[in-house]
DNA sequence: CACGGGTTGTTCGAATTTGAATCACCGGTT
DNA sequence: AACCGGTGATTCAAATTCGAACAACCCGTG
């Protein structure tokens, strides 16, 4: 691999402004939803999916799987959580080992709390900035990257 | 605040997959540098803007601002990076505080070293799936998006 | 020249993340 | 029924991150 295809001028700009608006999005995210309602950005998408799932509740193992945390990770937010009321453990009638996460009044509360400071900065730093074509642009080759890193990856 | 501008369906495509691109890239990444050459990837990072400054050198707060990390997340792999001898620093004659992280020629080889392979990577999750359309459009909406961060943020 | 506001880099403690190891268990096989 | 590879979740130590506090210093002003 002595001469590897370099990245071009288009390639480059669109690489590195994807890693900066990444990096630069996230930091800004934490630091809103931290201001804001007390939580962090992956405590904040625990709380999306467990709202958006059926009876308000998953298994651990699909919460990490979604998620950008590794499985310990996920253990120790759900830890804190649950702590904090957001959240309960319910373990799985059919699996001893099976434990469900489950959103709580509270959780649920703080979720709709805590979504219209987190929608309006999401559209503030970046659905606002775009138009509508790159939109679509970012919906289609990004969804298919992310595609195709869930199945390699996992 | 009662009633925010939810985001429709387009535009949450495009969220959530910038979103998921967003952690699966980086952790692919640093998976990959990690791997293949010992480095993580703000180490890289630290590496490629120490080669493109002139004479390979760059002060402390210069070198924090374009990256990620926070100030005391630089001191931290500086030194990790001195230990490994990748980096040296240097005190600036004319200011007795400032710090110059200055690149070494081991530094420079652990660079050349791992740049093909972070380069192959980075065509392989993102570059080389978009179309150049998509490519162009990343570039110019996420230039933007990162324009507006550092604008408010720095 | 002394003063005061702003800068520079580091240090400190607390919070978080990760991967490896671990424990307990499921389900199919013999 | 005992076994066994694989699964689900947790625990643990180590590494990394951040923000706030800190010490030292620059510079323009009075």
């Amino acid at each position: 691999m002595a001469e590897p295809r370099w990245l071009d001028e288009r390639e480059m700009r669109a690489w590195s402004g994807f890693l900066a608006a990444s990096a630069l999005v996230n930091r800004r995210l934490d630091q809103q939803l931290k201001d804001d309602a007390g939580l962090s950005h992956p405590q904040y998408e625990i709380l999306v999916r467990l709202a958006a799932a059926p009876g308000r509740e998953l298994r651990m193992t699909e919460l990490a799987n979604g998620l950008i945390n590794s499985k310990s990770g996920l253990t120790y937010q759900v830890t804190q959580m649950e702590k904090a009321g957001l959240v309960r453990r319910r373990s799985c009638p059919s699996d001893v080992r099976g434990v469900f996460a489950v959103l709580t009044d509270a959780g649920s509360a703080k979720l709709e709390e805590a979504a219209p400071g987190h929608v309006a900065t999401v559209r503030e730093v970046l659905v606002d900035v775009l138009t509508p074509a790159q939109l679509d642009a970012l919906a289609e080759g990004l969804g298919e990257v992310g595609r195709r890193l869930r199945g390699q990856g996992a």
